[in-house]
DNA sequence: ATGTATGCAAAACATTTGCACCTGG
DNA sequence: CCAGGTGCAAATGTTTTGCATACAT
């Protein structure tokens, strides 16, 4: 039940919210842009701005309900954050996110940035790849 | 000496790939944005558009002369390709960006993509940290 | 000469914002 | 009721493009 996720972040319950968090969690894609949510709720026959769509995904994000990726192509895509921390991988044929994550890896980052004399705050780990047995 | 570059990689020899070239060797900061690339032209009294800059860089990036990184923020960040491959820490206070490898992480990426079938095209690595003795 | 490059201004995008109106608690 | 949310259109910031002119080879 949502309702209670938006009171929590301190988030009024709106009916755009609402429809944003149903397509978010609905979705048999679960990376999306702001665009495709927004065209997702026009074909469900919902009515709301585009603009609104930016400005919920954006204070989900910040509430900690959605992540934002920035994968190359200059479009931010969204994805709820109800999973444990992970890494992407994505298939430049497809188009396919693989979500990923290696304890190992997340260790030698924090090693690295200890070294530096930093504490990681975020990090992001991109994998552009190709199906093996290709051409 | 780059005009060789320029022609190994098909371009020919002008006057703003020369200029844009230098501005990338020179610069005490490794990553720039077109804008700052286009500034220091300014400031360094030469004459050329912002667009020349963005399509001298574009094709320096296709001819593998230079590598184009999207850090957060929305402005890609351009540094000569000159080493060998490196990923990047960014410090959140001072904006300042470090270079790493690690040899491990590469390989466990390498390990990751075989896994599930694929092959590492490209990939991308950014640590968004704070120095540690931080208030 | 001639195929490329460049400059400028305009277009194209993704995203954000101002403001008048609406709505949830 | 009233702070906060929404819609729309306009603004923003970055990057790309069309086209006439200029240049490298």
């Amino acid at each position: 039940m949502e309702e209670r996720d938006l009171r929590n972040v301190g988030l009024k319950v709106t009916s755009p919210r609402l429809k944003v968090l149903k397509i978010l969690e609905e979705s048999d894609v679960r990376h999306l842009t702001a665009e495709a949510v927004y065209r997702a709720l026009l074909d469900a026959g919902e009515e709301l701005g585009l603009a609104t769509v930016y400005r919920v995904l954006t204070q989900f994000e910040s509430a900690g309900l959605v992540a934002r990726h920035n994968f190359e192509g200059g479009t931010a895509v969204f994805e709820l954050a109800d999973r444990t921390h992970h890494d992407h991988m994505v298939c430049m044929e497809t188009g396919t996110v693989i979500e990923f994550c290696d304890e190992r890896i997340e260790q030698l980052q924090h090693d690295i940035a200890e070294k530096y004399g930093y504490i990681i705050e975020d990090h992001s780990l991109v994998l552009y790849v190709r199906p093996k047995q290709d051409t």
